[in-house]
DNA sequence: TCCATAAATTGACCATGGTCATTTATTGCG
DNA sequence: CGCAATAAATGACCATGGTCAATTTATGGA
């Protein structure tokens, strides 16, 4: 139990990343070929195999590395009390969670928890989102009737929501942002988004 | 341009779906495999390939229609001015929904639209779900600082989070009705669960 | 230094979805 | 009815992810 891993399989892991990155650089994330990987890491097909379950906990782990930075960048700035700047927050990341299908697919097939001994990088990000958008809706002007946790879950349905939607042609596709602002103006001020004296002419059953 | 389909096509087609459906009761939908399915239809490989696009196209059909009738039977209900009247309404196709985890998943991957032309199965079901919520909700107590439409994309939201945690463990399994209850109570009728005098009693930055 | 044991690597092989040139069946027409 | 044209069906073949018994390499102790 002195050393369970040999410095050899550091240097295959990370020769395999760094060309599974080199590929997704070239042919983006949903072009990745685990034959191309193993080939320029100069490995055999069965090594990929022994370093990752299968090539979703590869993705699984670079998608999530890439989210997790994208998150302590956000988690350095001050939490401000403007709904814009929370947007200006997020942004970022679900623009990179959804920059492709596959990647969205990933994202979201992955961002639960199957047990508590699976808790697989992507994951961990979505903790690490809710504990970030826990401090900054504590500081912010948004309804206090429900729970921290609540409101921060619902802010996560919501982006889910707004970046599933980038893939329907329908709905024009250049407006993440401004869809992710009407869905949290509902869900985090309520009764915001209505003037005074509209409320009462919406037509009563 | 008199007879377009074979009725020959009609009947290949039919037993291929009722192959797909009998392996899909002994297996679940994760089961099935492809090579099966046409075994039991008795047709080449190719054939099931000239009929459905993908394998994924099959599914679409399959689950596509299952839901389509869940949200009929739905459908013919008359709305309720109750929030507990629409969480049974909506139950029972989340339930299916959700069944399992490939069936969850599938329904996600086509729940959009990718252009007009390409309407499948089960982004129909949205557009029918979106239309029985909509005259729910119109009946019912609930806010309406915001549009109906808005309302009811919200809903859909919130289902498809509820949805997605029943495969955590993490969170207890047995919930999908309680978190959905939790949800929408809190995107339905904000301020609603507060009870008078805790709302104050919320910490405050 | 040499050996036994465990760890890491290998690549032939498998499973399964999907393709396509070829073959077979159907239809409408003279 | 016979034939050309079109539609449908076929199955050998491919692409790609994944497995595993066999082999090579590292490690720690005598």
């Amino acid at each position: 139990m002195t050393k369970p891993v040999q410095a050899r399989t550091l240097k295959t892991r990370a020769k395999l990343i760094a060309a599974a990155e080199a590929v997704i650089s070239e042919t983006g994330y949903q072009g990745l070929r685990v034959e191309e990987v193993v080939k320029r890491a100069g490995v055999a097909k069965g090594t990929f195999f022994a370093h990752f379950r299968d090539k979703d906990a590869l993705m699984e782990q670079l998608i999530g590395t890439r989210i997790a930075t994208l998150l302590d960048q956000a988690a350095s700035q001050p939490p401000e009390a403007d709904l814009e700047a929370l947007i200006a927050l997020l942004l970022p990341v679900l623009q990179f969670m959804s920059c492709e299908r596959y990647v969205l697919e990933i994202v979201m097939r992955y961002s639960g928890v199957a047990s508590v001994d699976t808790i697989g990088p992507i994951a961990l990000t979505f903790g690490q989102q809710l504990e970030v958008l826990t401090a900054w809706l504590q500081h912010g002007p948004y309804r206090r009737d429900i729970a921290p946790d609540l409101l921060a879950e619902g802010v996560q349905a919501f982006a889910m929501q707004a970046m599933a939607l980038r893939f329907c042609t329908l709905h024009d596709s250049t407006a993440l942002e401004t869809r992710l602002r009407t869905y949290l103006q509902a869900w985090l001020l309520p009764d915001a988004t209505v003037k005074p004296g509209v409320k009462s002419a919406v037509k009563q059953g």
